[in-house]
DNA sequence: CCTCGTTGTGTAAACGGTTTAACTCTCTCG
DNA sequence: CGAGAGAGTTAAACCGTTTACACAACGAGG
């Protein structure tokens, strides 16, 4: 049998609207009409017409929709990796929010390079998404932020919305909204619960300047130090990137060039702690009899390792960003919103006997 | 100055291609081969427009330009999570081959819930999506088969392509790619191992008649169980979900409810693995020195807990889905690709001493 | 019987691009 | 000098849907 129409040459081609109303006997208005739901409509016609649909398996095409007017529906993000667990979590956020909003979901990676991410804002242009969410730091210099802002700028100059998602604001006139979380803060809390356990050497790893998460968590290691009366060490504070195998890296290099000089380590994130440890083991250290150790973000897998660390409320990070864009046609609407965070302890951090350093306990027997 | 094209009720609206035209002073159809390239055009115009397009900050209307007839260029992905690792990575690799053909992404979450993943199928079929990448298990009941041969068909018809990215074929009338990777060799070939270091009795964690994934990860497991002359007892079979917090609960209710009657533990996943250990611990028992423990997927976290696994490509599933979906046009590509699985030796295995059971080794001085 | 709403349906004009056929030049060659 | 070729451009016809407007049928009220 066969039902698909076919054009005069022959070759199959997706139903449109007008096979269905000729097969129904009405008008192609009729049909979209019925279809819309939104307007009177004599019940035998929409019983012919429903049929007509399912039996030639019609659906409409979304191009022809968005062209003539109908809000797209559909959300836009764009992260580093999926792969990561933190992006990871916050799309799932995003996804939730837009799936339950009826909005289908766009997503772009761009490996953390600017160019690619422009690019895909082009695109999500292009397709008119509804808001476009832009999760997590990058490196931020002036002529990226003056770009990023012409972006914002066409956004809500096509109705649509640049939510930034775990990243600073891009100043007051950009038409940006912001979704951020508590970095320094969480970081404050967590140096400060190791100096109360009385560590007061605590390597910093993951310093990234020009990066906004990093840097925040950085400033909040800062202050809490100052805030207790400790020296600041620039030694103590390691560069590299957010990845597990740099992680590993920083600890190493550390623990090979030289006398170990810190008892406790804050990573900046889960990640670089998880690299950290499994450094630390390689080198016989134990966490945390020997080594106290934290992280930041609180990802699954932190509890596997028992780590300390800030918890940070990802899926609602996504969430929010999600809620605010689509809300924020009604005025009144925050423009900028700040999660806090959570200290998580576990089992990785340990009060520090009043024992001068190198002078380590035995083994128990 | 108001460089942006405004209607006579003075309202803003994005720029259309008749703006830059008229901006050029050339007519519609120029701009249109001069931007895509495909014309020959004298230089000055080029120029003329390039000014234009720049002056303006024009876009296309992917709408429209998808509605004339131009390829949308996209490729849709349908996982259950996108928080889960694996399928974290699966969509990355699905995200990176998109990309590197110039496509973008879409992507939905089913939530495992079939109903969820077919209304899903039908948004994508309205976006013209070139090609539907279906990702992980799912239940698979017969009139979910039927339906989802369906829309297969649908979408072949559309010129779309359905792809199967790690479950298996609907059958061979079914226009679909498959792409899978080896869940049954992986199992046995890891069950094989855990039986060379002289373990018999070796419980099952995450049975779940009727989903594909695990169902083939426990052939592989009787199947190996079988080859070296083990008996099959059912008892060591354990049901539940491919979640973390389920190897939990299958392990805690399995110590719970009787003696331990086996000395090595496969999960049928990395996370029911890290569950299971965790619920280990919290009674004592140490990992490998007190029960041997096997995982399958090898995604990052495995390593941070020494995990003995199977390593399954999973970017490379991702990839090799959407290459094949994009080149099978033309005739003579592959239908049907089978993903090789490989052994990753941590420690999490430990040979059994030829001692009866319940002679347990005392703690070490 | 005429007018007036109400209700359901049809007609045609957008929407913003691409593509085709036709047209206007300019240049070359017989 | 006229014909023909070919480069560069234009006007017009699509693509599939929504929607403003027109209109027909019908019952109710005067």
């Amino acid at each position: 049998m066969a039902r698909r129409p076919t054009s005069e040459d022959g070759r199959d081609r997706p139903t449109t609207i007008r096979d269905v109303a000729r097969h129904a006997g009405v008008s192609v208005a009729t049909v979209s009409r019925i279809l819309s739901g939104t307007y009177p409509s004599a019940p035998v016609t929409r019983h012919k017409v429903m049929r007509a649909v399912r039996e030639l398996d019609y659906v409409a095409n979304a191009h022809a929709r968005g062209l003539a007017g109908v809000q797209p529906r559909s959300v836009a993000i764009v992260v580093n990796s999926v792969t990561s667990p933190h992006y990871a979590h916050v799309a799932q956020g995003v996804q939730d929010q837009a799936a339950r909003e009826g909005r289908l979901c766009l997503v772009g990676t761009s490996d953390g390079d600017p160019e690619r991410e422009l690019a895909i804002i082009r695109l999500m242009r292009e397709q008119h998404a509804e808001a476009v969410v832009l999760v997590g730091n990058i490196s931020a210099d002036d002529a990226y932020r003056e770009r990023m802002a012409g972006y914002a700028r066409a956004l809500a100059l096509a109705g649509s919305h640049l939510v930034l998602c775990g990243r600073p604001s891009l100043g007051p006139d950009v038409p940006a909204i912001v979704v951020e979380y508590d970095n320094t803060g969480g970081a404050h809390a967590i140096t400060s619960h190791l100096i109360a356990a009385g560590h007061t050497r605590i390597l910093f790893l993951g310093r990234r300047d020009g990066y906004s998460t990093p840097e925040s968590r950085l400033a909040g290691y800062r202050a809490a130090l100052a805030a207790h009366g400790l020296p600041h060490d620039p030694g103590l504070e390691i560069e590299g990137t957010m990845e597990r195998h740099e992680g590993h890296r920083m600890m190493r290099r550390r623990l090979d060039s030289g006398p170990r000089d810190f008892t406790a380590v804050f990573a900046s994130n889960d990640l670089i702690a998880a690299g950290a440890r499994q450094a630390l083991r390689e080198e016989g250290l134990r966490v945390p009899d020997d080594i106290s150790l934290a992280g930041f973000d609180d990802l699954p897998p932190a509890a596997d390792i028992d780590l300390t660390t800030v918890h940070v409320q990802h899926k609602e990070l996504g969430r929010t960003a999600v809620r605010l864009a689509l809300e924020s046609e009604r005025p009144g609407t925050a423009k900028h919103v700040l999660l806090g965070t959570r200290l998580v302890i576990r089992d990785s951090v340990r009060p520090l006997p009043a024992l001068p350093d190198g002078a380590r306990a035995p083994g128990r027997p």
